[in-house]
DNA sequence: GCGGATCAC
DNA sequence: TATGGTGATCCGC
């Protein structure tokens, strides 16, 4: 056998080098591939050899032509590159490979699933048809959609001549000269895309929609429910979507999706083929697929491929296996022998987060660098859009260029802040691309941000603060959970939010709330009933589950707090119903949320939720594994609501983790014990890069940074440490945000409420697995007001020039603005105040490296009793740890700037929570926010439904803490007036 | 994490 | 005159 396959192979390298080494110098186009010429749906009676020729003497001599020679050239190499290897094999080295192979079929064969029907459907030729549905004019004559550079689609009048998709225009033309033009209009594709989706979902709301014009769909239940074939829903499904649209499509019924996908293109136009869920069936049809039919195989993979190791057909694949395993990578070669099995995917499919989001733009080539930079301004401008469309904040920027001879090149860079602004981007952008200079270009593939984060904080701020950056500020309440900070829950939720918020984040904030929520439930067939803030505006049928009884019912200790956040969040009467009905379950809002590492861990249960309830343990179902950053974070309201009393005392002190032994650890001063339990080391996450704990070397310098504090510098030490602690704590979530443990889900929403045109509550129906689970959304939308336009910087210490006499209150000398500036600048601090509307943020960053080393946001709210200073967040960066400053040294002076901005806005009261994240933090934080000035006010455990709205606004449970204003800049900022 | 490449629509 | 835009993934460093 092993003689018997090298021998093949021998013999087709041979024949595929004669193939491919010159070609035939009187027919110099053969030589020239281009993927035109490639069989598709409608080009059987194409002269190949003209369409060839033509294109080949359009292209010839152009700098595309260069660059395709180029790639034919590195193709090749690394044709031969392989071949290489491959004739290096010793016969021991292909028997190992074979047995591996062996093994790794029979692994993939018992993967087989055979119990699903998916179909595929694939409009036929969609922007064209579309176009001519609306112009019959064009009916019956060649005609393709797009301009002449590039065409998107031709009708199949237009593929008789050989003119195609990724054709450029003119050489279409050169192929038919009477070929029409239209240009490409989205609007009217989408348009119709919706019409054939209604479609879908009567047969599966589930259906994955890969593009406007695809679909996959799973319909064993309807061939199940109603009885009849799979062929006979595709009959069905194709004459429903043509009697609504207008349009045709073809489709392909299978056991999995890469087969239904095959399938669709059999018929096509206008067509269907069903290959039976019979392992004889799927084996018979493979094996004599050519592969690059195949979704993933294309001109490159092909030729490799085809050229290396004769192989063409996907049975051959599995001849070949050992090959395949010696010369690819586990996946390729994973994904190879699945080919040639015939095997795919057949699982409810995962829709996923969008992992990037980048734009482009192609213009005739220019040296200019004004021009060029104008480019990069505009894309910046309209990739800050787009992500703040999307709240996505995203930390690695990649630049794409396409030089005159068309090489592309990228140039990525990761930034330490997470950003969504123009400025940011259009600032490390033109940075990649000076370093590129002098250069002509014919394109600049703007950014791609990718790496996103999901929530901006930490410590405070709400789940969706990222909202604050767009005029209002989202915070949301998910039934029997609170959303506070990160976590799993957190980004589970903040996907759905985002998706609803984008559709009516809009009209909220002009204040049209009822248009906008009338429309999103219209467009999901939902009806509308008793909307409005009607007076009488109470359900119909007061029995029916509304959601206020939802609430209500749930709230059964609810009591009124008694203080003014609390009263104007917590849940009255008089709710107005949108609807209740059920059926509804929409597509689009269809999100899961992918684990990379697919949830395969156990469960860790060392984290105490409140045992006396079942429910925590759904929710640890639910969630999958958690980081133990993400559960000190993730509060279970369930149980509190569902049995408030008994759960108490376990919500009260709910983060229970290692976290309190290990920063007695970081204060400790035994070398030993710290070594004997590393922190975090439940934490599959952190474990891999784990950090040595603080110790105090010799007893005198820490070792983690090297900063020397003598043992009888107490307290320092105990803020050095907390530093740290903070850092650790800071990674970990950084870290958090990258591993999403599993959740795999979906939602709908089953009903939506709104009160006092300020909250609305979603019903919303969680989809996990075969279970089916009901929670609660709140968004609240504070009334922050409607600023115009970008951060305007107040203050910054790096040009503050003006002095201010400092002010003179009952003969206490209040710092001025100046005051604390000049003083941060003596300490090589830079300081900045921005504000966008009721919003601020303080930034720190250092005058030496210009690096930032803390910023602190939050809001003016205005309330009854006067305005209100709300401190949202402060975050310090590991840099602050080379400054031999503390964690609360730099956040003195950001401190300060707020106190100072609230107290010039006429604030009288500040308000903060200490987060309760771990019990020794919390308790760290209450004792330094008392020692500044704060009292306590409430203690939020989230123990009763009046905490909610203090979890909603704050992010978290801990304790509300107030000062007075002014007495804070006393107390907190006095060091800071200038000594006159 | 970066840069080049491939692939799909 | 003239060969696109967006997003994902993989490989090899």
């Amino acid at each position: 056998s092993i003689a018997r396959h090298s021998k093949t192979l021998d013999a087709s390298t041979e024949m595929a080098k004669s193939d491919t080494s010159g070609g035939d110098s009187s027919r110099p186009w053969q030589s020239y591939h281009t993927v035109f010429t490639n069989a598709k749906a409608g080009m059987e009676g194409v002269d190949k050899e003209k369409v060839q020729r033509i294109v080949y003497e359009m292209s010839k001599g152009s700098k595309f032509f260069e660059n395709e020679e180029r790639k034919e050239a590195d193709m090749r190499q690394k044709i031969d590159n392989m071949r290489d290897r491959c004739a290096k094999l010793t016969a021991a080295d292909i028997a190992h490979y074979q047995k591996a192979a062996d093994n790794r079929i029979l692994e993939l064969e018992s993967t087989r699933d055979l119990s699903r029907l998916w179909l595929h459907v694939d409009m036929d030729a969609f922007y064209a048809a579309v176009e001519t549905l609306s112009n019959p004019l064009l009916r019956g004559k060649p005609m393709a959609v797009g301009s002449m550079s590039m065409i998107s689609t031709a009708n199949y009048e237009a593929r008789r001549f050989g003119v195609r998709a990724a054709m450029p225009g003119f050489i279409a033309r050169k192929l038919c000269p009477e070929l029409i033009f239209v240009p490409t209009d989205f609007k009217k594709y989408t348009h119709y895309s919706d019409l054939t989706r209604k479609v879908f979902h009567r047969y599966d709301p589930l259906f994955i929609a890969s593009s406007l014009d695809e679909a996959y769909l799973d319909i064993t239940n309807i061939c199940k429910e109603r009885g009849i074939t799979s062929g006979e829903v595709a009959e069905e499904l194709r004459a429903s979507v043509n009697q609504e649209t207008g349009l045709t499509c073809s489709a392909g019924v299978a056991p999995n999706r890469l087969l239904a996908k095959v399938c669709s293109d059999i018929n096509k136009p206008n067509g269907q083929f069903v290959l039976p869920n019979d392992r004889l069936a799927v084996i018979t049809f493979i094996s004599s697929l050519p592969i690059r039919k195949v979704g993933g195989i294309g001109k490159v993979t092909e030729h490799v491929l085809k050229d290396v190791f004769r192989i063409t057909t996907c049975e051959e694949m599995l001849q070949k296996s050992c090959y395949l395993c010696a010369l690819f990578s586990q996946s390729s070669a994973d994904f190879f022998l699945s080919v040639g099995l015939g095997l795919g995917r057949a699982d409810t499919p995962q829709v996923q987060l969008r992992k990037s989001i980048s734009n482009e733009r192609t213009f005739s080539a220019t040296e200019n660098e004004a021009f060029l930079y104008q480019k990069l301004v505009e894309l910046a401008n309209m990739l800050s859009a787009d992500m703040e469309k999307e709240s996505l904040y995203g930390r690695t920027l990649t630049l794409k260029l396409k030089t005159a001879s068309f090489e592309v090149r990228t140039r990525a860079l990761t930034l330490h802040n997470y950003t969504c602004s123009s400025e940011d981007i259009l600032n490390h952008a033109s940075k990649l691309l000076k370093a590129e200079l002098p250069v002509s270009l014919r394109l600049i593939g703007n950014n791609t941000i990718s790496g996103f984060q999901w929530k901006v904080d930490f410590g405070g701020g709400a789940v969706i603060g990222c909202r604050m950056r767009q005029r209002s500020l989202w915070v949301a309440l998910v039934g029997d959970m609170v959303v506070g900070g990160d976590g799993v829950r957190g980004v589970a939720i903040f996907v759905i939010l985002t998706d609803l918020i984008r559709k009516i984040q809009v009209e909220v904030a002009e204040g049209r709330w009822e248009e906008a929520v009338a429309e999103e439930v219209d467009e999901n067939g939902l009806r509308m009933s008793q909307f409005s803030e009607d007076k009488d505006g109470a359900p119909s049928d007061p029995t029916q589950k509304t959601l206020s009884n939802f609430v209500l019912a749930r709230d059964s200790c609810g009591k009124n707090v008694g203080d003014g956040l609390s009263c104007d969040l917590h849940v009255t009467g008089n709710l107005s119903t949108i609807n209740t009905e059920t059926t509804m379950d929409f597509h689009e809002t269809c999100y899961d949320i992918r684990d990379p590492s697919d949830g395969n861990q156990t469960s860790d249960h060392s984290h105490n939720t409140c045992t006396s309830n079942n429910d925590s343990h759904e929710m640890e179902r639910i969630s999958g594994p958690l980081s133990s950053a993400s559960k000190r974070k993730v509060i279970d309201a369930s149980t509190v609501a569902h049995t408030p009393n008994s759960c108490q005392t376990e919500a009260s002190r709910l983060p229970v983790d290692d976290s309190l032994s290990l920063s007695r650890q970081y204060q400790g001063s035994s070398l030993d014990k710290v070594k004997k339990r590393a922190p975090f080391s439940d934490d599959p996450a952190s474990s891999s890069n784990q950090k040595e704990p603080l110790a105090w070397v010799d007893d005198y310098k820490c070792s983690l940074c090297g900063v020397e504090l003598p043992p009888s510098f107490l307290e320092e030490r105990q803020e050095h440490s907390d530093f740290h602690f903070a850092e650790r704590l800071q990674e970990e979530e950084s870290c958090n945000n990258h591993n999403y443990p599993a959740m795999k889900q979906r939602y709908r929403v089953i009903s939506c409420l709104m009160h006092d045109k300020r909250m609305l509550y979603f019903l919303v129906q969680l989809k996990l697995g075969a279970e089916e689970r009901f929670v609660f959304l709140l968004i609240l939308h504070m009334n922050l007001g409607r600023p115009k336009g970008r951060l305007t910087t107040h203050y910054s210490s790096s040009s503050s020039s003006q002095h201010e006499n400092s002010d003179n209150n009952n003969g206490i000398t209040m710092p001025t603005m100046y005051d604390i500036l000049d003083s941060s600048k003596a300490q090589k601090l830079e300081l900045r105040l921005q504000t966008l509307g009721p919003f601020f943020r303080i930034t720190a960053k250092s005058s030496e490296t210009q690096n930032e080393l803390g910023r602190a946001e939050g809001l003016i709210r205005v309330w009854l009793g006067g305005k209100i200073l709300h401190l949202d967040s402060i975050r310090l960066r590991r840099e602050t740890l080379g400054m031999e400053k503390s964690i609360f040294g730099i956040g003195l002076f950001i401190g300060a700037v707020a106190i100072r901005y609230g107290y010039d806005c006429g604030c009288r009261t500040a308000e903060l929570l200490a987060i309760n994240d771990s019990d020794l933090y919390h308790s760290k934080l209450v004792r330094f926010y008392t020692r500044i000035g704060f009292k306590s006010v409430y203690e939020v455990t989230g123990s009763n439904f009046g905490d909610f709205a203090h979890m909603l606004v704050w992010g978290g449970v801990g304790t509300r803490m107030e000062a007075n204003v002014q007495e804070l800049l006393v107390k907190w900022c006095t060091r800071f007036s200038s000594q006159k």
